[in-house]
DNA sequence: TCGATGGAGTTGTCACGTCAACTCTAAGGT
DNA sequence: ACCTTAGAGTTGACGTGACAACTCCATCGA
């Protein structure tokens, strides 16, 4: 262990910034998609994950994996999205219960309205403004992070949403 | 409005790879937070923000500016942690209902040590691994971002955790 | 004096997220 | 055939967060 003692203001304030401007954006995101998609963060992931797989149904379980979600998440928000009728859950076998999980229409037209709008999003309040100097440093510094706390062989598609 | 495209490749992975670092970096230090203080980020943002003031009891709307919060999610909060024993709400006046919030005996020896925990985690994750460089580009672009969202002509004090 | 207005706080409702416990099925071993 | 075990998915409980509706009280103006 390391020194436990309290952050210098310089290092605080370093940190506070960050993360104020990272709370921030993701709350301006969100929003957006709410005002003009009427979705969720969490219900555009699930969406374009699905949709990613063109019609493919998928498992609970690969949508988990490929959101780096827990399973039981994925599960309470699938019902949630079942319920709005943007999913729907298909049985597998002859009486068994693993599901495949598929798009509805509702969704698809959902998702892709919501994908056109949310690009203009994140191009207008994180792409923009940025200098080709610091999407460099945040791009290197990003890929580092990722790698330290979660080091992977293979890779894992991500869902660029939540 | 501008042009209404899907990300392109390049765009779409800087944007993606930054959500994923800045959603495992929240991961990690919320789970370091639990694991090593036993209480949640949320908990700490209101405890830290209690004790800054040094025993002079705060009114939920300070709380809330400070804490950047709505109102009612303060209150909540403080309902919940009041439950906890970690603060407690004392009246104002005679008989009005408005109420000072204070830190019990409980709350404050759960952040002071919450706090060097806190700031070592910070530091391995974050602030550790940090190029100069780095950090002044991340320095840079958070300002930019809190600026353009949130234009703000004074101060307000943040709580760097939450 | 009385009523309107506004600020402060609380409460309800619902979506999101985590953890642990549970069910069901398919395999594997004996 | 039977029991065990592991994997997949679901469910329940609870904390978190956003939004709107509500209560109280103070103040101000007719």
């Amino acid at each position: 262990m390391a020194e436990t003692r309290t952050l210098e203001p310089e290092e605080w304030e370093l940190w506070d910034t960050w993360m104020r401007a990272q709370r921030l954006l993701a709350r301006e995101l969100e929003r957006g998609l709410q005002r003009d998609s009427g979705i969720s963060k969490a219900e555009f992931s699930v969406l374009v994950t699905l949709w990613r797989g063109s019609g493919r149904e998928m498992r609970v379980g690969e949508l988990a994996e490929s959101l780096d979600w827990d399973k039981s998440r994925v599960s309470h928000q699938l019902t949630r999205m079942e319920k709005r009728g943007f999913v729907k859950r298909t049985q597998y076998g002859t009486d068994g219960r693993r599901a495949g999980i598929g798009l509805t229409a509702e969704g698809r037209r959902a998702v892709e309205s919501a994908i056109l709008v949310h690009a203009d999003n994140i191009r207008r309040h994180f792409l923009g403004p940025l200098t080709p100097e610091q999407a460099a440093v945040i791009r290197a510094w990003s890929e580092q992070v990722v790698d330290r706390i979660e080091p992977r062989c293979g890779e894992a598609a991500g869902d660029g949403a939540s």
